[in-house]
DNA sequence: ATTTTTGCCTAACATACGTTAGGTAAATGA
DNA sequence: TCATTTACCTAACGTATGTTAGGCAAAAAT
C-alpha cells in the first residue's frame, strides 16, 4: 500500500528508502506537517519501526540538507579547480547546479525550502556551507572581472540573483516537461549573461 | 511581555495586531510550527482569546497571502494601464514589487514561502492569482518584443526567472542594510536587462 | 546447532496542538 | 440607570505528534 516502485526499491537499503520518502513528504507537506507516521505509511511499516534505522526526525532533515550541500560544494570546488576561463566556469557551475537540483527534486526542494527547520546547532553549520557555496560563485565573478569579461559592481548581489534563478527551478521544473536540464541551464546562462535587452540596440 | 512597540500598536485594531504577529511567526517558524499559543503570547493574551477576533488559524494564513496577492496584482494592473513604454513598464513593475515586498517583509515571506499550506480550496484560488500576476509580466515582455527592445524566446521562462530574483529578496534583504528598496530595484532592473557580460565586448 | 542480529510489531508515554464552552469584568449604548 | 457588547479569562476536549519499551520471528553469523 503506497509502496509503489518495488523493483527500484529492492536494491536500496532501508535507510535510503526512508530518506527518499522523507524528502518526498517534506517537500509536499513541509517538514513539520509530514509526520513519522506518514513516512512509515509510504513504506508500508509502522512509525516506531523507523527507529530501527534512524535516530530522529531531525536526523532525516539533516541528512537530506547536508548531502545536497556537500554535493553542490564539491561541484563548485571542482569547477573552480579545473576550468580556467571565467565564462566557462560560470557556464559549468550553472549546468552542474541545474543537473544536481533536477536530479533529485525532492531533496533539492527540502534543501532550499526546509533547511530553516534544522536544529539550531546544525543550522549554523548549514549556513556556513551555503556561504561557502556562494563564495565559490563570487570567485568566478571576480575572475571574470579580472579577465574583463564580466561586470558586476555588487558581487554579493549578483551571486544572490544568480542563485535565486537556479534555485527557483524547483518551483516549476517538470521532469516530464519539454526542457532537459541542460537546455534549462543553457537558457539560464544566456539570460544571466546578456539579459533581456536586444543586443543590436 | 513580548508586546514591545505599544505606541504603534495602539492605533491598530486587535485583528490587525494578530495578523502582524502571525506573519512574523509564520515567517520565523513556518505556518505549522508557529502555534496559536505562540501568537497569543506575542500579544500578551491567551490562545483562546484570539478566537474573539478570528475564525481559525487557516484564516490568518489566508488573509496574509491574499492581501499580498491583491496588492501585487493591482500594482501590475496599474503599470500595464498607465505606462506605454515597455522598458518603463518593466522598470516600474520591478520597483513596485520590490517596494511592496520590502515594505512588509514578514507578510511577503509568508506569501512566498507558506502559501502551500493554504487549505485546498483557497490554494487553487491563490494559484490563479499568482498566474494572473505572472501574466502581467508576460504582457510586458510581449510589448517589449513588439517594440523591438526586449528579446525573450521563452517568455514563461523569462518571467519565472525575473520573479525568482525579485522574490528572493525576502531571503536576504535587511531593512537596516545599506541598500534602499529603490536602489535594489534599480540594480535588479539593470541586471535583468543587460546581464553580467561587459557591453563593450 | 546455537547464538546474535535484524527488522519489524504492538502498546503506550508525555506533550502539544487547534478549538469550543462558558464565564466575567469593563466599556459602550439606550 | 440598565442592557448589551466587547475583549478577555480558565478549563477542557479530542486528536495528533515524536519517541521509547519490550517482544518476537526470521535471517545471518559463529
Amino acid at each position: 500500500m503506497g509502496v509503489g516502485n518495488k523493483d527500484f526499491m529492492e536494491n536500496t537499503s532501508r535507510k535510503e528508502q526512508i530518506l527518499i520518502k522523507s524528502a518526498k513528504l517534506f517537500r509536499e507537506k513541509g517538514f513539520e506537517a509530514a509526520s513519522m507516521r506518514d513516512i512509515a505509511k509510504e513504506l508500508g511499516i509502522e512509525a516506531a519501526s523507523l527507529y530501527s534505522h534512524i535516530k530522529s526526525k531531525d536526523e532525516l532533515l539533516e541528512t537530506i540538507c547536508f548531502r545536497m550541500a556537500d554535493e553542490l560544494l564539491s561541484s563548485i570546488d571542482e569547477v573552480n579547480d579545473v576550468y580556467f576561463n571565467a565564462e566557462e566556469k560560470l557556464n559549468t557551475a550553472i549546468k552542474n547546479h541545474v543537473n544536481i537540483v533536477t536530479g533529485d527534486l525532492d531533496a533539492a526542494s527540502v534543501f532550499i525550502r526546509e533547511w530553516r527547520r534544522l536544529p539550531e546547532k546544525k543550522l549554523s553549520e548549514f549556513i556556513k556551507l551555503r556561504d561557502k557555496y556562494e563564495d565559490g560563485f563570487k570567485q568566478i565573478l571576480i575572475n571574470g572581472e579580472n579577465e574583463n569579461v564580466f561586470e558586476a559592481p555588487d558581487k554579493k548581489f549578483a551571486v544572490l540573483t544568480i542563485l535565486s534563478a537556479v534555485n527557483w527551478i524547483t518551483e516549476w521544473y517538470n521532469p516530464k516537461g519539454n526542457m532537459t536540464p541542460d537546455e534549462i541551464a543553457e537558457h539560464l546562462y544566456n539570460f544571466i549573461l546578456t539579459g533581456l535587452k536586444i543586443k543590436s540596440k
